[in-house]
RNA sequence: GGUCCGGUGGCAGAAUGGUGAUGUAGCGGACUGCAAAUCCGCGAAUGUGGGUUCGAUUCCCGCCCGGACCUCCA
């Protein structure tokens, strides 16, 4: 049983699909025209977790990501780079991947890419025009705000409000200051595809309206993306579609996540606070940074550190040590306390404090509770190596089982001196050592 | 300016109309040749002023502070 919170209703709601044989999940994904940031990052992660917990729950799950890979940001750089657009987009989507999976995020069932599906967002201009909810303006394709009533009802705002403190200066050509472009105009150097408008291309929020309808139908269950995206994309993707096809129910459930914050502000170059997946990942292994974005609820502010992602790799040591402890095994059933956790509007904070007591548990040799860690981790995206490659892989071992040999002949001649020197050497080239009572352990600090 | 969200121990971060999780850091102890790891224990928090209530951190209002969005940023 699980709720989620929704957006468009502000509460906590009891999460029913439509079809409970498949979940259909659409979220926004990247516009590729740079290496991802950590920001990014913070959606796909929230997605990773609502659907890994969604296919526990229901047989099928169907989850839709789009690449947003025609956008006036990728046109200026391909033209800055002096590259092909089309490579700089492959390229960038392929970079995207890598960073998505060495952090574990599933990829999606379905990865439509807006310029595949040109004739579905023409198709659906088509129909708005007909049906009297967009109108032609100087090449130009727009979306009628006034034409549909409950036109800010997502997002919570009021057309006259936002027209009261608008602070960009509205196009002549458009009706109403809130009309959005559904196609533009585009000039010969910049992409373009024929249309019945001239030649263009397509506004940002109707390529997520056409692909989530040619892939997840026109009702679907579960809508999401970043907070800053409420407004305007999802609203004017639910007033496209709404309109476009009238009686269905766009999305039943909307999620967003809060912002992701860097040193206490919003990431930017100027201020050096800026860091892609990929500047992460060269100083970092991956699962403290996804332990990182766990720690916090989705729904709230994250604010990135260094302190942080140092603090993660600590707790990752413990619970590693716990599955080694306890001898871990596979398969075993994801713990009640966990699955509640986050079928509790995915609350991955209180999941992640239910790992401690199992960890206790299975540090003092209960494998069940081991076991049970282990599955719960896996749920959340955890534990993707075992104890000994988080522990000791990437480094010689036989050159420090032989340091180790010389220092127990060293001990058991009481020369302490010659133990500690070699302990030393190890531990500055990162080595700990763990004397125990079945002997000599080591693992990399 | 408009709309919205949030302010919980040193730090991070849950929950709740009635004794405020968890982690991390700190401190003390056990263990250890000394460490590391582990275990035991300790101290430590609801921005502020009102209101509703038997009781408010939780609900309501004001204030202060932080953040987001306001036409293409996850």
């Amino acid at each position: 049983m699980l709720r989620l919170h929704d957006t468009h209703a502000r509460e906590k709601r009891q999460f029913t699909p439509l079809d409970p044989q498949n979940v259909r999940v659409y979220f926004c994904g990247p516009t590729v025209y740079d290496r991802a940031h950590l920001g990014n990052l913070r959606a796909m992660m929230c997605a990773d977790i609502l659907v890994r917990l969604l296919r526990v729950l229901y047989p099928q799950v169907t989850y839709a990501r789009n690449v947003t890979d025609v956008d006036d940001k990728i046109t200026a750089r391909a033209r800055e780079n002096g590259e092909d657009i089309s490579a700089l987009t492959a390229r960038t989507t392929e970079a995207f991947h890598e960073d998505l999976a060495s952090l574990g995020i599933l990829p999606p069932d379905i990865e439509p890419r807006a310029t595949h599906h040109i004739p579905e967002m023409l198709e659906m201009i088509g129909r708005l025009i007909e049906n009297g909810h967009a109108y032609e303006a100087e090449g130009h394709v727009l979306f009628a705000v006034r034409n549909f009533p409950s036109y800010g009802e997502l997002s919570g705002r009021s057309l006259d409000d936002m027209i009261a403190g608008a602070r960009v200066e509205v196009a002549p050509y458009k009706r109403d200051p809130g009309d959005f472009v559904l196609w533009k105009p585009s000039a010969p150097d910049q992409p373009g595809w024929d249309s019945p408008y001239g030649r263009g291309r397509p506004g940002w929020h109707i390529e997520c309206s056409a692909m989530s309808h040619r892939y997840l139908g026109e009702s679907f269950d579960i809508h999401g993306g970043g907070d800053d995206l409420l407004f305007p994309h999802h609203e004017n993707e639910r007033a496209q579609s709404l309109c476009c096809y009238p009686g269905s129910k766009f999305a039943t459930h909307w999620l967003h996540n809060g912002m992701l914050l860097s040193n206490g502000e919003k990431m930017s170059k100027s201020l050096g606070n800026f860091f892609t997946i990929r500047e992460v990942l060269e100083k970092s292994p991956a699962e403290p940074l996804r332990l990182l974005y766990l720690g916090a609820h989705y729904r709230s502010t994250l604010d990135f550190t260094w302190d942080k992602l140092e603090e993660a790799r600590r707790i990752l040591d413990r619970l590693y040590r716990a599955l080694e402890r306890g001898d871990a095994q596979q398969e075993a059933n994801v713990p009640a306390t966990v699955l509640d956790a986050l079928c509790d509007d995915l609350n991955t904070p209180l999941a992640i404090a239910a790992l401690h007591p199992l960890a206790d548990a299975a540090m003092q040799g209960d494998q069940e509770a081991a076991s049970g860690l282990l599955a719960a981790g896996k749920q959340l995206g955890l534990f993707q190596v075992s104890p000994a490659e988080w522990f000791r892989s990437g480094v010689d071992a036989s050159a420090i089982e032989a340091l180790i040999e010389e220092r127990l002949a060293a001990r058991k001649a009481r020369n302490f001196a010659r133990a500690d020197e070699i302990r030393n050497q190890l531990a500055a080239d990162g080595i700990t050592l763990e004397d125990g009572p079945g002997g000599t352990t080591w693992r990399k600090a």
